[in-house]
DNA sequence: GTCTATAAATCGATAGAC
DNA sequence: GTCTATCGATTTATAGAC
């Protein structure tokens, strides 16, 4: 079945915004991807800051889901953590792409308040997934080291986002998986 | 004495770009914070891409005589870590501002290729003097636990530069601090 | 070195026909 | 739901007077 033209919009819109940033995409890239012009998609999104929320809010959701089945595919902590790393290198794209919270937090002054407390809601669920998963790898021993969950989960999701940062500058992942190294290497497999 | 015309257009553009990325500045912007109308920004700087290779390469300059001058002023590698995590908390301007490199690595494909070859560069002058002070920290045992300086370096660089993406996006700098936090307990003072 | 004036393009957004 | 047509503002950049 072909998507609609709502969800059509929305990936490009997302694709847009993680490959050149808030201020970098414009609803004529959107039209001439999805194939309609760029009056019609005030049809569907009045404005670009309602369109630029539900594309955040659209990808927290993906997102807790996305944690939501790493903890039924992976017993324990450091399985867990070893896959959200892999996760956040596979939204490179091969260092085309970003995170879309790493991409919108460097235009803040652009942003709507709704994207804004989507990003800070973004950033709390994350942070209490990565801490609830370092307590379980410290409990199962298969995260190397652990004292206080809640400053690792801090310390982790700066370094993926950072790490990001490197390997989108210079269109190479592997800057991602230098950044990682360290602590993938604490990880049981 | 006053600042000459080239000097304040340049402080001006900086600030703008840490503050609201590339894409979000203009020359209207710093024609009126110079006091200047925007088309005589032109006689000194005849692109925005001239303009912004100029800021990136003054402040890779700024930044290794910074590093320069905590080498001069700490004796070990704790101490010269712990004043380059300061640095980059002082770069948030109280949770405002991102350091240039960072601001820029989001708005990759709106840069002209000088300033992608600048910010290749900075990162690689960062990570040879992190790694030289982790060693010298690993040796003077003023750093805990380390092993690799290399590696050591690829990811505390991720971390300060992800650590300030939280901080700006939700202004304030205290996030940075909470992401530092367990790199800094590894510090002797 | 700074100005006025202007160009050509693009921005997000709206009105109204179909 | 998509279109054509258009608006007003803004973008980087240039020409030429002073």
């Amino acid at each position: 079945m072909a998507k609609d033209t709502k969800t059509a919009l929305l990936d490009s819109a997302e694709r847009a915004a993680r490959t050149r940033g808030f201020d970098g995409f414009s609803y004529a890239d959107l039209a001439q991807e999805v194939g309609i012009r760029k009056a019609s998609i005030h049809h569907h999104f009045p404005t670009k800051a309602a369109l630029s929320a539900a594309i955040m809010k659209r990808y927290t959701q993906a997102f807790a889901k996305a944690c939501q089945s790493i903890d039924a595919e992976c017993a324990t902590g450091g399985a867990r953590l070893a896959a959200l790393i892999d996760r956040y290198r596979a939204a490179l794209e091969g260092g085309q792409s970003l995170c879309l919270c790493v991409s919108f937090s460097t235009s803040r002054n652009s942003l709507p308040a709704e994207v804004i407390s989507e990003i800070v809601g973004f950033r709390q669920m994350m942070l209490a997934w990565i801490a609830a998963t370092y307590h379980l790898g410290g409990s199962d021993r298969s995260i190397a080291m652990v004292h206080d969950p809640a400053q690792e989960a801090a310390a982790t999701l700066a370094m993926l986002e950072g790490a990001q940062l490197r390997a989108r500058a210079e269109e190479d992942p592997a800057h991602f998986d230098n950044a990682l190294g360290l602590l993938r290497s604490r990880l049981a497999r």
